[in-house]
DNA sequence: ATTGTCGCTTGATAATTATCAAGGATCGAG
DNA sequence: CTCGATCCTTGATAATTATCAAGCGACAAT
């Protein structure tokens, strides 16, 4: 791989504290490869062969079951994405497409156990990774299954406005039927719901939402940081 | 703690492997204790002092936000829960409280995180036992993002009835309104549920529910592996 | 036996969410 | 520019789920 996204990727938590030697055994057997936008990257249910990590744009975590499909989560520069798979050598939960076009580091799954066996240090950070992973889901988990729609909405748009400086306007990230799917809802749900918003100061023009009444949506929102923010 | 538990506790994955010494000091530092049932252990927010191991009985894992609460989990023994909030040093995302009368190992957060440091063998077993939370809660974020209640029921007694010898016959394991919350509905839309699925082959009495045409309900319920079982 | 509680069920109704159909806006290709 | 495609929105309707109220049966306490 190129040596000019190395620092990059070591700047990874779970990379940084690893030995150097080791750190570099595994980036020698990784690839470095450039995907186009909507590309399927795995599929649920095949067997884990590589650790990836979105060294550039962007990928769309989702599943599907039963005719159904829903986005899982987004994964952005520098994240790593099915760390859980790789380790249990299992086969992969989620299914992943690219986005848009976007650079990704592929690691052997072999190659990545072998590193976690060989190297405490690597070991130690994989635990840090892994714990976060799953308070994430945790927290989304929650999210579904104590909110109705609306209010995740409302939660979600408030997270954005934080993420963004909170100057009282938010570019959405993600096109808003990926993010109703996000949401758990239908991209027509997702419509009506903003409009539920608009007598709290949520003003859409297209991906741009401006928000004019913080405190008003903050009341309906109700905002939990056990469920919003990430950090903790 | 009594020394006829130890071989139990030794015996879960997550100890398996580790140093004897080492889990020693960190038997010797635990505490086991028997609760009544209804006690809430943990409160969600509040630090990580503890990780907990149920030894007996049952404990169940829930949340609540905005007046709402749902459970989010049962763990019964030999099992564990926060361990990711113990490693991490963080708050609890979920509270825990007793079903009935429980036995209950308690290991501080601080001497967990020392034998995690100090043994290298315990740090690897944590990565596996994380891991496994962490596609238990995918696998249960996807069933709630991809079906419907009726069908979340109908997947939930084909995974009782086969962990139970698949001989027809059910026990719910929990009041039904601790499996409706568990399910993401309320008990009366679990009632609804059940009625729903009697064209199915489902007979309701009391806690014990027979399933006389497998076919018909597997049908409808269409179980998916990555979503139900728990192994892989 | 009586009382009260609790868990569960049922009915009626309301809220929430999904589906189907149609139309407007945008944008790249030709 | 025009065409087609895609994304989003809206309306009408249906399915799903929640809420409120009432009642039944089991069961413990007295």
């Amino acid at each position: 791989m190129r040596t000019t996204d190395l620092p990059q990727v070591r700047s990874l938590r779970l990379f940084q504290s690893m030995g150097e030697s080791n750190f570099e055994t595994l980036m020698n057997a990784a690839y470095l490869q450039t995907f186009p936008a909507n590309l399927d990257l795995i599929s649920e249910g095949d067997p884990a062969d590589f650790l990836y990590i979105v060294v550039e744009g962007c990928v769309e975590l989702f599943a599907r079951s039963n005719g159904r499909e829903c986005t899982l989560g987004m994964v952005r520069p520098i994240g790593t994405f099915i760390l859980a798979a790789v380790l249990k050598d299992a086969v992969y939960l989620m299914s992943a497409r690219t986005c848009g076009k976007s650079k990704i580091l592929l690691i052997p799954a072999e190659n990545v156990r072998e590193a976690f066996e060989k190297d405490e240090t690597f070991a130690r950070a994989i635990v840090q990774e892994l714990a976060n992973c799953y308070r994430g889901v945790v927290k989304e988990y929650k999210d579904v299954k104590l909110r109705t729609g609306v209010e995740r909405l409302a939660n979600r748009l408030l997270r954005y406005h934080k993420d963004q400086g909170a100057n009282g306007s938010i570019e959405l990230p993600y096109d808003k039927r990926t993010i109703a799917s996000l949401l758990g809802m239908t991209p027509e749900n997702l419509s009506r719901a903003f409009n539920t918003l608009k007598p709290y100061g949520v003003e859409v023009d297209g991906a741009t939402i401006r928000l004019t009444d913080l405190k008003a949506l903050a009341t309906l929102a109700k905002p939990n940081p056990l469920i919003d923010e990430c950090g903790t």
